[in-house]
DNA sequence: ATTTAAGATGACGTGACGTCACTTTCAATC
DNA sequence: GATTGAAAGTGACGTCACGTCATCTTAAAT
């Protein structure tokens, strides 16, 4: 028992002196890396501890500790702890393939979340169109999602020419988060609260007014293609096709009313004003 | 035995008439997700088929189609199965808040992604400085990524002051895709494979006029900034810690020889275009 | 009645650990 | 030398969304 201990000390003396053992919580408070994780590694034969004590107690050398960095490194990297281990252990082969490859899978990614944040906008906006009609909006984007991107494209060239393609940019995208579509998503909204109120409400009234400023804003002087527009707006299929979120008919119908009526109050208000402006 | 079979007969054809039951395989084939997925599904009860035929086979109604098709659509958005079925079974809590949630995940993820792809490349664009020294490379990325950036901003400001600022990021960055940052590693690529080549072999004159004509083009009339930078680099420390990779002493000293050599022969070759141009 | 494809069930495996339960070891104190 | 408490060890089970067998049952056709 005695000689046993006293051979332990020594045994752990001389690897101070040696190679600096490094007990497994100086480890995990260096690295971060949980006592777990390094028996995992230990357990995998990621990271087997250069040493240990006759108890069974981990003990890790600076090369240890090297090779723990480079590993966690690699895991930042997104690389699975099964390669890592063939990157570290098979010395001579390089890295490009590995790392290019890696390369292509991270930009892959990037996609693929890009792609899932336009949808999450998407949603969001047209919940925030609708209210709180959850399962309308998701029905709907389900469809747009069904088919792909390029359908849409497709479908929006046959319907417009090659100079109205670029008016059509600028329209308002239900998934953007651009300050023109956030004002024309709350525009709309805004339409719907009042959407009891009557046509000639005061605020329907302003809220009409704002959104043709913003129009005549947007598309001053191209009449025809708003006409070719309005056309497709009021077909909640063809809305959908080119990707703008599809207006329930009610609102639409609200709208026009309400146009009108501020059409004829214009004139009668300012009838000279309207020949030139 | 005759009798159950008419029966279940009767049974299916009584589905078939009243909502169209859809067997399993047919789910498969219009969604795309696998029998096992079904299955699992029912098990956890995420989607429990509305109908079972006497023998356990399962049925699916419409209904059960279109909340599979959310089901398929929230778990693109990435969505856990838990998650999903919170969202479709509590139908009065408005969704905006998990859409939050996961786009603000989402959002997150796409930093990470970004960090990732900056430091494989900053990886590759290493090696083909070093030509193929693996374990360098990442040692260096890895004091250099245990810093987050802002130490590597902060130690910029120390050594640069407001204009330079300006210049330093004109300056070709190692992890950087842009042809400008793609042109300088190649040069340095070339100029080490020619190491051994001498100061005064033609390739090496050819490089370093390209260099030269490379750096006028950045930063022509910024004599003192380019001073100082020059210093810098020849400090590895300093080098790395404001994110240039650290060139090897040798090199610097061999286009510092080859810089004389050329400056020698400009002056001998023409010694009165040098004053206005 | 037999065949056969499709369906069901159950069990195990994946990756990178977290968590819990229980035992052993280390170094120090009495 | 005995005790003690903290830290170390091992082993097992859980995670998440299924894939992959192996084995058994059912449905529908011949």
């Amino acid at each position: 028992m005695t000689s046993r201990h006293l051979k332990l000390r020594d045994y752990i003396i001389y690897q101070r002196r040696c190679c600096a053992t490094i007990p497994i919580q100086d480890v995990t408070k260096q690295t971060g890396i949980t006592v777990r994780t390094l028996r995992y590694y230990d357990q995998i034969g990621l990271l087997n501890p250069s040493a240990k004590t006759p108890g069974g107690h981990r003990i890790y050398s600076h090369d240890d500790l090297m090779r723990l960095k480079h590993i966690q490194f690699l895991k930042q990297m997104g690389f699975r702890l099964q390669e890592i281990d063939d990157m570290l252990t098979i010395q001579d082969r390089d890295w490009s393939a590995s790392l290019n490859n890696q390369l292509a899978y991270v930009l892959e990614e990037q996609e693929k979340l890009k792609q899932m944040e336009n949808y999450l906008r998407e949603l969001l906006h047209s919940m925030a169109f609708e209210g709180e009609a959850k399962g309308a909006a998701v029905r709907k984007l389900i469809q747009l999602s069904g088919r792909s991107q390029e359908s849409r494209k497709k479908y929006r060239k046959l319907l417009f020419e090659e100079h109205e393609q670029k008016l059509v940019s600028r329209l308002p995208k239900v998934n953007g988060d651009d300050p023109d579509s956030l004002e024309w998503i709350g525009l709309i909204a805004q339409l719907r609260k009042n959407r009891d109120a009557g046509p000639d409400a005061p605020q329907v009234q302003r809220i009409v007014r704002r959104i043709l400023e913003k129009t005549d804003e947007s598309f001053s002087g191209e009449d025809e293609f708003l006409d070719k527009l309005w056309k497709i707006r009021k077909c909640p299929e063809q809305s959908a096709q080119i990707g703008m979120y599809p207006l329930e008919p009610e609102l639409l119908e609200l709208f026009e009313q309400a146009y009108e009526v501020y059409l004829t109050r214009q004139q009668t208000q300012h009838p000279e004003q309207e020949a030139d402006s």
